[in-house]
DNA sequence: TTGTACGCGTTATCAC
DNA sequence: GTGATAACGCGTACAA
């Protein structure tokens, strides 16, 4: 491969001249600029990514840490970071942790080796005193996951609003118990959501139970698998919470298999308003978020960070979400199908 | 940040020997290693990345290059792909290149400016001459899209075989007049599902309408702008070969919506066997690809060019797809549900 | 307007 | 066993 030394001795000019034309800078004659040109068309010369990273110390890279790439809500949030991130030149490298902490922290590793510029989390698998270590080695945004104490930029929807609004639609439908499903303790988003989740019951008066929390509810196959579990353990329950789409699609589809109906004898609220929760049949009610602007939002924090500096301080970036009512709630069978 | 030179000084020992430790090389007493090893840890030590990638001239990235990642068949396929390269060491960079050429080649030229050690191209957007010429600057690999003249490793189904059998058994199921959904014209996959369309169509004496192939069906949406199109100016069409889940998906939302019978009135097929296409009533048939294992040889394939050199030659791997039939298709409703 | 010379942080080659 | 020293390819003070 050509190097820029190459392309000097071939032009008769010094690297100073041919880094000049190269960066467009200034104090180039005409004539020069074109000798350069040539020169580096001939030799096809294309300059070191390696090399100027090392020298400029930047990368022009960013790494998206998240669960699985397969899920509907981080694939969508992916596809319009990579959008953005390119339209800024900068390159996304995707970081899929599978709940691993342990894959967590290699991933966070990236920031410290310096082969990205800045990192956007959208899940947390370790306690924040970890990750708040990385960033002394480069700025983090938080996407989805609120930590309170997280002295970083963070984007969200408000999750407990959002979880108490779902809890009382199904209240309102006339759900009585009511299941809440959701992928795991340790997540900040089971947290917000859980609060607005009892909020509702408390504020309408439900008891509370125990039994009425269910974890590892993930996609598809947990929510078949949590239909089961909850028919033959709790069949007193008639309202489900899901924490996604694909958790509710799962559940309804096994439900609408045993001939249970929905909503008449269970009704369910998924998540995040992906294609599926309009194609079932019912089709599912299911809370909002515009992925997109979040996305977006997210790499232009985290990109304006890396070029003008970060500081350690907190600053709130709240999404609206909104409810939308289908027909795996509404009893009353009078809906306006989207 | 500290550097091997701090590191260095702080051990009392020259950069050579922290770099024999960090690399665990032989020839370094058990006595300064340990030395070394303190000194790391007291500066909190991280080799730079960019200047090791400078002095082996070597990256440890690849670049996926896809349509879109919200699409199902390619998200699955980034999950194997980025598992496997993490295995090796290795990070993903992922391309979305929307369709656009101009988008396709500025990704290429990652491979040019050295900024990737290899590229995995899952859908082609330019001519191969054009691609070819990126094979100089490092490897290549083709999933999905089987570019016959292609001097790389190309991973794939039989996709024309696949399409053969999907619309042998839409015709044996009943089907007379088939509509046959694709992408784009200037896909290679498609072109080789239309010679199977055809071959199925000929062998059973069926006739080929010009009007019976759609293209731009690339999602749920254009699934169901297709229904209206295909009822309102072929109302005599009554099979269907989708060219993914999702465009099946939209369509049969539509037909039943619209209160035409699926597979009674119009039998559907779609492609890539994805979670929607069990959930949907009906359950759709669907020929189904080993995605994992793809995305995995993808990379093994990559790498090991990587590693150990390559050379422009032509390497076929050819998976096995399978058709899973479906309510869809099926009219006699005898069907185990999977 | 152009060129010289140094340094970015590592690793490999050689001499000790 | 250990340590100078020279690349890797580029950008940029500084000098001319």
């Amino acid at each position: 491969m050509a190097t820029i030394e190459d392309v000097a001795r071939f032009a008769g000019l010094s690297r100073t001249t041919v880094s000049r034309v190269i960066n467009d800078q200034p104090y180039v004659s005409e004539e020069k600029r074109s000798r350069v040109e040539d020169a580096m068309k001939a030799l096809g010369y294309v300059p070191n990514s390696s090399a100027r990273r090392l020298r400029s110390q930047k990368t022009e890279t960013i790494a998206v840490l998240l669960p699985r790439i397969t899920n509907p809500f981080f694939n969508h949030l992916i596809e319009s970071m990579e959008m953005k991130a390119s339209e800024w030149g900068y390159q996304v490298i995707i970081c899929q942790t599978h709940d691993s902490p342990q894959k967590e922290r290699d991933y966070l590793e990236l920031l410290r080796k310096k082969q990205v510029d800045g990192i956007i989390l959208t899940s947390i698998q370790n306690e924040w005193e970890v990750i708040e270590g990385y960033l002394q080695s480069g700025p983090i945004v938080l996407c989805n996951e609120n930590v309170e104490e997280a002295q970083v930029p963070v984007v969200h929807v408000d999750q407990a609003k959002a979880a108490y609004e779902a809890t009382v639609h199904l209240i309102e439908q006339g759900a009585s118990e009511i299941a809440f499903l959701h992928g795991g303790e340790d997540s900040y988003v089971f947290r917000h959501r859980e609060r607005g989740f009892l909020k509702a019951l408390h504020e309408r008066r439900l008891p509370r139970l125990e039994a009425e929390v269910f974890s590892s509810a993930v996609d598809v196959e947990s929510g078949r698998a949590l239909f089961h579990q909850i028919r033959n353990n709790y069949p007193s329950i008639n309202g489900v919470f899901a924490g996604s789409d694909e958790v509710a699609a799962g559940f309804i589809y096994e439900a609408v298999q045993a001939g249970v109906k929905v909503p008449e004898e269970i009704s369910v609220v998924g998540f995040d308003n992906q294609a599926i929760s309009m194609l079932m049949k019912p089709s599912i009610t299911t809370v909002e978020q515009p992925v997109q602007d979040m996305g977006e939002r997210c790499v232009e924090l985290l990109i304006h960070q890396v070029e003008n500096g970060y500081s350690l301080k907190r600053e709130e970036h709240v999404f609206k979400h909104r409810l939308q009512a289908r027909a795996s709630t509404t009893r009353q069978s009078k809906l306006v199908t989207l």
